[in-house]
DNA sequence: AACAAATAGTTGCACGCGCAACCAATAGTT
DNA sequence: AACTATTGGTTGCGCGTGCAACTATTTGTT
C-alpha cells in the first residue's frame, strides 16, 4: 500500500495543525479558552439546559470526557450545573452571562480562522470535501457495529 | 456564517472518529498499542537512529511530547535511546527487533482500517482531498508566520 | 580561556481523550 | 414491597498535547 495515496494521513495532519492554530489564537487572545471549550458554548448559547449525557452525545465525547470538560468551564464561570429536581441524577447545563459574553466576543475570531484557512477554496471544492468526510463517517460507523 | 458550509468542523468530526476507531482496533488487536505509536515506528522501521528532535519535527510534535512518546515506548521495549557519544546531549532513537516485529504484525491491521474507512472513494475523489488539505495547510502556515 | 548564546532533552502544568470501576437514583420485574 | 437492571455522573488510569521553565552540553564571541 502506497501511504500517499492514502488520505487518512493528510486528515491528521490538517487537523493536528487546525488545532495547534487554534490554541494560539485562543492563547494570544487572552480569553483564557480552548477550542472545546468554544465548540461547547457554541453549542449552549443556542440550546440551553441539556442533560450531560444528551451533550455528550451530541458532541460525540465519552461522559467522563465531558464531565471533565464541564468542570472546567464551570470553574471558569462560564456554565453552570443545575441538578433536576425530578430527577436527582440528572445535572442540566446553562451557560452563564460570562459565558455567553466570552462566546460573542470571541467569535469574531473563531470566524477569521474560519475565512483564513479555507481563502482560496471553491465551493464546490469544499462541498465536494464535505461530501468525502461523510462517505468516511459513514464507514466508520459501518464498520464499528461489526 | 453558516458553519453547515464550513469545512472545519467536518474535518474535525472525521478525525475525531479515525481516531476513536483505531483505538479501539488496536484495542481488540491485544498489541498494547497506539496509533501514535505505531505511527512512529512507521517512521523508525524504514530509518533509524535519528535524534529526538528530528523525530519531533518530522512528526510534527513538540518536543516536550516527543520525549514521553518514546518513553512510553522504551517501556514497552519499542524502541531503544542510545545516546551520541560526539554529541552528549543528543539521543539517537532505534527500533527494536519487538519493535519491529509488532509493526509487521500491526500493519495488516492498519491495512485493512485504511481500506474500510476509504471504501466507496474513487481515486480522483481521493486524490482531489489531499490537495484540498494540503491547501489548509498551506493556508494555516502561511497565517502563523504573521 | 572565560563568558554568553544556542541546542537537546526532561519535567511541571493545564487541558483533553476513552475505558473501566464505582455510587446514587430511577425504572422494571417478580 | 423487595430485588434487580439500567441510567447519569464522577473518579482513577494510561495516554497524548503544547507551553514554559529547567539542566546539561556544545558552540560562538570577546
Amino acid at each position: 500500500m502506497n501511504f500517499e495515496r492514502t488520505l487518512v494521513p493528510w486528515i491528521g495532519r490538517t487537523m493536528k495543525m487546525l488545532d495547534c492554530h487554534y490554541q494560539e489564537v485562543f492563547k494570544d487572545s487572552n480569553f483564557n479558552l480552548t477550542k472545546n471549550q468554544w465548540s461547547l458554548l457554541k453549542i449552549l448559547k443556542d440550546d440551553d439546559g441539556k442533560p450531560q449525557s444528551e451533550l455528550a452525545f451530541i458532541t460525540n465525547r465519552d461522559k467522563a470526557s465531558l464531565t471533565r470538560l464541564i468542570s472546567v468551564m464551570e470553574k471558569k464561570n462560564f456554565v453552570e450545573r443545575i441538578p433536576s429536581k425530578l430527577d436527582k441524577r440528572i445535572n442540566h447545563i446553562f451557560i452563564t452571562k460570562i459565558g455567553i459574553a466570552v462566546f460573542e466576543e470571541t467569535r469574531p475570531l473563531v470566524r477569521k480562522v474560519l475565512n483564513n484557512v479555507q481563502s482560496g477554496l471553491t465551493d464546490s471544492e469544499i462541498e465536494q470535501c464535505i461530501s468525502t468526510m461523510k462517505k468516511i463517517q459513514t464507514n466508520i460507523s459501518a464498520n464499528q457495529l461489526q
